[in-house]
DNA sequence: TTAACACTTACAGTTGTTGTAAGGTTTGTA
DNA sequence: TACAAACCTTACAACAACTGTAAGTGTTAA
């Protein structure tokens, strides 16, 4: 279930907030205490932060600010103010919408559903380096040029990258694919490589997949 | 081709700059006046800019602040101050990367095709309302769920969404499904509106596609 | 040298997508 | 109401992509 973490010291609308996301199968934690807001909502580490500008301590705006510079995900801005200024001068501290109060229901959620897809969708690009590999679409960027990876091919792909330049071992490809590791043929996972590599020779990439005999896999490194 | 603006204030590194990216297949466009620089950057509409943070006039972060509320997409921030402070500083402005001169080349090429390959992927939610569709891989949310559509279903909502509450034309579609509007079979059309009817049906959504007698298809907006 | 391990290729089953064909239903008008 | 045009639905077959099986070939290290 996805975490939603509300930031907003008037207790009428917070639990107002917390009633329309709970109803909407979030679930929700609120920050009502301002002291120090920042670490709370971190170590709370939700999908998507609700965050009102108008707050006693720090502001609004020092709290996205500082969310953004810890890598923290999509922030949904509340405020009462109408005023561009606020608007841009919060989109430019890193937050992803803005909603002015009064909202309706049913506006707040399809705003937190976008910011939503939106960042499950900006997540996919593992980066190896010389090269991405979309984890969603299982397509792998070499420079300008691109391939397209089975889901099999894609799984591997993905378990290689990750943990490049480290082995990784036959057990674990066959609990991705097959999810399990009571295999009882080996040769199905060299087929599945063979397949990967003609696949990446299509971009000269398959002579980066070392065989670790009796081990696994390797992606070395070409940066 | 992909055009990239450069704003840099050293003759040096920015003819050096020109010419990695050329060589890379870029079309590379040299801001060099400071005088209006966001005017000019804007209206060159590039698909990404190259700024050095330390220019005469206009500091560096203000031009990056200004880009992104004019809705610019990828930044690449070039510094030869390596202070974490200014990093963050500029990120929360907005800036998408950040390198550190001096730098190599492959590095900033890669950074260059990570943040292109990213902004492509995020623009890709076409959104309906009260749901949206991934374009890039023909995938319908809605609310908590999704479906998968295949490409025609896909070539067809999608016309829909973006004409929506207009109405799509039998011709348009006949088009974007099959290049021509010199059809044959008028039926095709209606068994791939039958089957894009029925993946709706699985989130109640195709009561949304209104038949137009005579004329084509139209998707009710349901806001 | 040899046995374990790894690689390759061809084949067939499965699944998803699409166009064709045939017949049924709806709609507007006389 | 009758009827023809427009539209809808379903079943079928062709096709392509993906995957596992099987059989044979190549490679490595003791």
């Amino acid at each position: 279930m996805e975490k939603i973490v509300i930031v907003e010291d008037d207790v009428f609308l917070r639990e107002e907030l917390q009633n329309i996301l709970e109803k909407e199968g979030y679930s929700v934690e609120c920050i009502s205490s301002f002291d120090n807001s920042l670490e709370d909502i971190v170590s709370a580490s939700p999908s998507l932060v609700v965050l009102d500008l108008n707050l006693p301590k720090l502001s609004g705006f020092d709290i996205c600010r500082g969310l953004k510079a810890k890598g923290m995900g999509p922030i949904l801005v509340l405020t009462s103010r109408n005023r561009l200024r606020d608007e841009l001068h919060a989109l430019n501290l890193g937050a992803d919408d803005y909603l002015t109060k009064p909202f309706h229901p049913k506006r707040l959620i399809a705003r937190i559903q976008k910011l939503l897809h939106l960042y499950a969708n900006m997540q996919v690009l593992l980066d190896a380096g010389d090269f991405q590999l979309d984890e969603k679409i299982n397509v792998l960027y070499v420079g300008k040029n691109s391939i397209p990876l089975s889901e099999n091919e894609g799984i591997i792909m993905k378990a290689l990258v990750k943990a490049s330049p480290s082995v990784v071992k036959k057990e674990e490809l066959f609990n991705l694919l097959w999810g399990s590791s009571d295999y009882v043929d080996e040769n199905i996972l060299q087929v599945n490589m063979t397949r990967l590599r003609k696949s990446l020779d299509k971009v000269e990439l398959s002579n980066r997949i070392k065989t670790v005999r009796g081990i696994g896999y390797q992606l070395i490194r070409g940066d």
